[in-house]
DNA sequence: TGCATATCGTTCGATATTTAACTATGTGGT
DNA sequence: ACCACATAGTTAAATATCGAACGATATGCA
């Protein structure tokens, strides 16, 4: 196919986040989209009060990027925006029960849909998890651009 | 709760997916994106003449996408589309001269870009490679519905 | 021949993303 | 205190994607 082992990785890699990702999003009832899961996700595992660009920046977004997840999250509930007391220029994004059910809710439709493609897949996931690390912070090393904090989704 | 492995597996290619997207966006000069290299890579590759609808089969997206991706590239100068002779409805994506020459500049790009990202990544590709190719299969396979069946594929 | 159905490509509206420009606020050097 | 610069968040325009609906054409079946 392509011209180079790495290449022909990425390009597998590109066609399994595409599938992945309409799987995610055909899994869930009410139009909850991936970005926004991953968002909730976050919030769960790390906890809230922290502003949209720190957020942003963990997952290697813009902040206008965030901007408008975050408007989603708010008009479903899932999240409110108070503003932060140490920085009149800043907000804080705190997860509500309703956020918090959601995130539940979706890691069970998505964990029970991913059910049978676990089955079918010959090899455990555990031994590409390593090296697909490594490919991650190959990338992330040799990116050109303020290095600061990058965290993986959760 | 930890998170399965299928899930862990999937949001670390999520990741390396958007990182190795805006690396290749950023090789480029000419605002040239990701799918409009695939589709002209796709016409490289396997040769034109074909329609838009087996194309967006191919890449596993819907038709609407494949329209507007193709505009783009006509209007960059890189296909033609032409009338299909066999069929009043259809038509044939016709690489130009400019699109496969705009193709091995962007190969030579992204392949100088990627060299540095490679030699940082411990493990060689080709290890990866069938096992994620088996990935996208699982996935592939399990598309319309968890359905159980073998499968009798090697 | 005729009609139901399938396919081809397009348009439209919604969501996501990026870069650029903008406002408001915080920080630091002089 | 002041001014230059940095940072927080928003907005706008461009591209990508999806699903749904649409008109045009093909195909299958009676």
């Amino acid at each position: 196919m392509p011209d180079s082992p790495i290449f022909a990785l990425l390009n597998e890699i590109g066609i399994i986040e595409q599938l992945a990702r309409n799987r995610f999003e055909r899994a869930q009832q009410d139009g909850l989209r991936l970005p926004q899961f991953t968002v909730l996700n976050h919030l769960v595992r790390l906890g809230d009060g922290r502003g949209p660009a720190q957020i942003a920046r963990a997952f290697e977004v813009g902040k206008a990027t965030m901007t408008n997840t975050l408007q989603r999250l708010e008009e479903r509930g899932f999240i409110r925006l108070d503003p932060d007391p140490m920085d009149a220029r800043g907000k804080r994004v705190m997860l509500t029960p309703a956020g918090r059910a959601r995130r539940e809710e979706a890691v069970r439709r998505i964990t029970e849909d991913l059910a049978p493609v676990a089955a079918r897949m010959g090899l455990p996931p555990d031994e590409l998890l390593p090296a697909l690390a490594a490919l991650r912070q190959a990338l992330d090393r040799a990116r050109d651009g303020p290095t600061e904090g990058p965290a993986t989704t959760g």
